[in-house]
DNA sequence: GCAAATTAATGATTTATTCAAG
DNA sequence: CTTGAATAAATCATTAATTTGC
């Protein structure tokens, strides 16, 4: 998978290679002398602003047909082919995306990490807990139940939570108890909860019955 | 990040915050320090994380229990009371399941239903579109379902694109196909693509299946 | 000015999730 | 429970931009 045999692949056109941004280019390794230094797929300017736009548009993820066509129309520009296509969007979708992610996320300050971290010192040891979230459930939530069904493993490995407690209370009891007030606010975690992706301190709510 | 758009704003003094599709950082560690007058739950971040590791872990409908210990642990985060985890895991679990379904006939679809439209020629039914559209679930789709749609305008001014070709084949398909070459080198421009801005010649991908 | 060295972008691959069909 | 399909996320890899010393 690795080669990705893509022999024939230069896409330096001679004299061709308009740089709209008046960029200087190498002109040493890269081609315009031989023209077949056959790299990566190195796009034209001409051909970057017509996906650009395209996505601009709102295209993302567009069909092989669809692919094809603007690889056909953008050949004029400049060699290209359609997987090229085909990763511009991937790519330029998903950076895009990272893009407004990590603003918006820059701004999360989160003053109880370093603190948390210091603060679990009575963790209990990361055991598996063996028959967590064998749960029986009514009708009305066997969809969820396949979801649930399909990650029990993973929340074995969380050992996220404890069972029983399950259908003693209809959802519309809960809320009322819960519109009471219920929230114990307690202040500490004694607990861990471990995930792959973690951005949050440990915490387990596996929640040894306080 | 999360779309669990049931995030309050109480804490924006002037409503214009960035990320309004993601998470918002709450004033002091506990919502009691900054003498917050908000109405709702303003979730902070870290409280949106466990949450959703939770979901992703397989959680669904949190027991009276389980939803009361989840509140508890999340109130060192900041203000929580166990009706907002009982509502945050009904919204997400519903926004979740809407989204699966909505999806699958948006994007693509959505912005080639003129096109589809008058051009229905060679293309398969869009219940066959549909099925080869599953899901884009994925957490941030709300954004990029957003931007598609703002411009939907444009899209359908452009006709950019036909929507045929679907299910034909798959994605590794599509790259082995693409891997291969595919690069049909057209070397004119027989149609026109109109957009506002325009530094490129014309182009219209809307390409009558050449 | 010019390249070597370094850094930033971005093309190309791989891996992980997800839902749902079998 | 297993697997296919789709694709997002993460990662690898190469090229361009930029910096730097001469």
């Amino acid at each position: 998978m690795e080669d990705a045999g893509m022999s024939g692949f230069c896409n330096f056109k001679a004299g061709n290679n308009i740089n709209t941004n008046n960029v200087v280019v190498r002109g040493g390794s890269n081609g315009s002398t031989t023209g077949t230094k056959c790299g990566r797929w190195n796009p034209t300017s001409e051909q970057v602003k017509v996906l650009t736009d395209l996505f601009r548009s709102g295209l993302r993820t567009p069909s092989t047909d669809q692919i094809q066509k603007i690889s056909s129309q953008l050949s004029f520009y400049g060699k290209i082919e359609s997987k090229n296509v085909f990763y511009w969007f991937q790519n330029h979708k998903a950076r895009e995306r990272q893009k407004r992610r990590k603003v918006s996320i820059d701004e999360n300050i989160d003053m109880n990490k370093d603190f948390l971290l210091r603060e679990d010192k009575n963790i209990p040891s990361p055991k598996h807990i063996a028959e967590i979230y064998h749960h029986h459930r009514r009708r009305d939530h066997d969809y969820e139940d396949q979801v649930c069904h399909e990650q029990e493993g993973v929340i074995e490995t969380l050992q996220l939570f404890p069972l029983n407690s399950f259908g003693e209370y209809s959802d519309s009891e809960k809320l009322r108890r819960f519109h009471a007030n219920e929230c114990k606010e307690t202040a500490a975690f004694p607990y861990t909860f471990e995930t792959d992706q973690m951005d949050h301190p440990p915490l387990d709510l596996r929640l040894s019955f306080v």
